[in-house]
DNA sequence: CAGTGGTCTAGACCACAGC
DNA sequence: CTGTGGTCTAGACCACTGG
């Protein structure tokens, strides 16, 4: 990146795409050209004064680039070039319940809370009444990139003494029928930013597990992961791909 | 939604939630006790000033929700309450060539062009030289939901005149060891967004699927799911769940 | 403390859908 | 044409990091 440009074609033809996206294009072609994992690029202010746009201008181009994983923003410090996306697998074909050994996850806690609505309704259980669960955390690469919060439904019934590793060993304790996985995308509330260590709303892969035995859900798992810095693999082995 | 009101509390403790996400929480709320699907909220100008905030903020907060895919904005249109998003199965379990009967995806055109650099280096190719390309949709509930590209390694070579459906069929007929997927999330470019009816970088679901034979990967696909109405899953039946 | 990204404002204009 | 969401600007202030 030169000297002052303006990536911008305005005039002309009508149809002209936006700003911002032709920004973000022009900022991809040189993150692939002239810049290397973890450089520190120049400051917004900079950046938008060399480009000729408004800073929100700019920022709507940098938005995107967080987004899919090519830079990463810290307040306070600065934008940096990002590492390629962690894979993580998630096949669903290791038919395991969690908590079994090589299992990646750490406990972090438990709790004893009325589910979400739409637990309560997989688990075929009241809104209303107090469920158990795991709270668990996935780091790779010696960064925090995933959150769970594991409801199970009790085995014998759980109470406030119960804790995180005998819920999970009651669960090892059935015979595991099925597992299904669903992927979507969402945003991390509050506690989930704390954790993952981004702000409030930031964009996550909301991956739902419902383990079933016996005919039944018996447990239902709701994990968060990074989604500017994971990939989720499926399958044999993972990729080792990034995008386009 | 009652009359003019201010959600927002940013006097006393410190540590105050930013107003948009603020925002984002009330307006979740407000969607969960006093919409139904598909039904019209007010025009954001009036929204910002029910809130009192500015236009921007209030759209920061609609951003989140259509990210969610609780809100669905057309252009010169206005903001609906989007249905629950619908469930794509993505399993691998099924080990099928593309193009199988039952298949749901559409063929809408081939090409032959240079790969990205990414897809050469899977394939094991030349990123220079060109690589056909079978382009391919999928609808759900009349909407278009995914975008594919599929390049596939041709046996025997393929020229300009070779056909989609003869590259798929010249995929069907070697044996199918193994494949494997991951997904990630991405923005739609002009193309897709296109196809997709977004607009140009609109959150997408990324999901790259290596098809094997003999050990090597014969096939690509490069699958874009409109993140915003779109769920995955893997495993033996669709979930019916929505988040929290 | 200075410098960074994050938030918020007030206003303007554009692109598109539908009447 | 009007009304909607989409883009863009110029500026201010805040929250956080690091020296």
């Amino acid at each position: 990146m030169g000297a002052t440009q303006r990536v911008v074609s305005r005039r002309g033809a009508p149809p002209a795409e936006p700003k911002h996206w032709q920004l973000r294009n022009a900022l991809t072609d040189a993150l692939d050209a002239e810049f290397s994992v973890g450089q520190v690029l120049p400051d917004e202010r900079t950046l938008a004064a060399r480009f000729g746009v408004a800073r929100a201008t700019l920022r709507q181009a940098l938005d995107q680039l967080e987004l899919e994983g090519r830079l990463q923003r810290r307040r306070g410090v600065g934008t940096t070039v990002a590492p390629p996306r962690v894979g993580v697998d998630v096949s669903p074909a290791r038919q395991t319940w969690p908590g079994a050994e090589d299992d990646p996850w750490t406990v972090t806690g438990r709790a004893l809370v009325p589910p979400p609505p739409a637990v309560a309704h997989a688990l075929g259980v009241d809104p209303a009444g107090p469920l158990p669960v795991v709270l668990r955390d996935l780091v790779a690469d010696g960064q925090p990139v995933a959150m769970e919060r594991l409801y199970a439904l009790p085995t014998p019934p759980a109470d406030e003494t119960t804790t995180a590793d005998e819920l999970l060993a009651a669960l090892r304790r059935q015979p595991l029928e099925g597992q299904d996985r669903a992927v979507e995308l969402g945003s991390a509330d509050a506690e989930q930013a704390r954790g993952l260590d981004r702000l409030p709303g930031a964009p996550v892969l909301l991956v739902t597990t419902r383990y079933t035995t016996a005919g039944r859900v018996v447990a239902l798992s709701r994990a968060t992961y990074r989604a500017d810095t994971c990939r989720l693999t499926f399958g044999d082995q993972p990729l080792a791909l990034t995008p386009s």
